[in-house]
DNA sequence: TGTATGATCGCCT
DNA sequence: GGCGATCATACAG
């Protein structure tokens, strides 16, 4: 059932692709982690607007929109359902499953549990970089393989990281009990 | 386990 | 000028 719907509102693909696997050029592993995002949002850089950064967000669904954070890192989002609207989902964390020699090199440091466990150690680990903004996410150098129907996986909701608006949103989604999460799960 | 800080860039919502 | 959808490091306790 889980087949990947980009049209699906923001929540609900943060929802359904925990547990789905993302490589870059055979890199990553399994999604533990997401985060939804839309135009409603004031927290989402959609919500003031189309500005040269964001445009992707406006543009058609299931592309990658890749932005800096803090002037320093990469982050990586799948577009959904934007229309003229702007939503996406941040990919920001994976249980790493391949290629973890590669991150190892990139990241610099060997810890395989913070290899991924963020938006911006994954988007280094898995060499994820602003020439990536705007590419489709069905064809290389992604590859996002969905979730086994028969997967019985316990997604959770949680509220989101490191922002300051629309706090109290459920919008974060981690797969339960997992170790490679980069903050254990706060309840709304 | 927690709090503080620096790095450094795009946009000011 | 100030603030982020961050992270590594330094330090306190």
């Amino acid at each position: 059932m889980p087949r990947i719907d980009f049209r699906a509102p923001s929540a609900e693909l943060a929802r359904a692709l925990v547990g789905a696997s993302l490589f870059v050029e055979g890199v990553g592993g399994r999604i533990v982690e997401t985060e939804a995002y839309d135009e409603s949002d004031p927290a989402s850089h959609s919500f003031a607007g189309k500005t040269a950064r964001n445009a992707v967000m406006f543009g058609p669904p299931g592309r990658a929109y890749v932005y800096r954070s803090y002037g320093i890192h990469w982050c990586l989002n799948f577009v959904c359902l934007a229309e003229g609207h702007g939503a996406g989902v941040l990919i920001r964390a994976l249980e790493p499953t391949a290629g973890i020699e590669r991150m190892r090199e990139r990241r610099g440091l060997p810890d395989e549990r913070l290899l991924c466990s963020g938006p911006g150690r994954l988007c280094q680990a898995l060499g994820v970089t602003h020439a990536m903004n705007g590419l489709r996410l069905d064809r290389a150098p992604f590859r996002v393989v969905p979730r086994a129907d028969d997967a019985s996986i316990a997604v959770a909701a949680g509220t989101r990281i490191g922002i300051s608006k629309s706090r109290d949103l459920a919008w974060r989604f981690a797969l339960a009990g997992s170790r490679f999460l980069s903050k254990p799960l706060r309840l709304p």
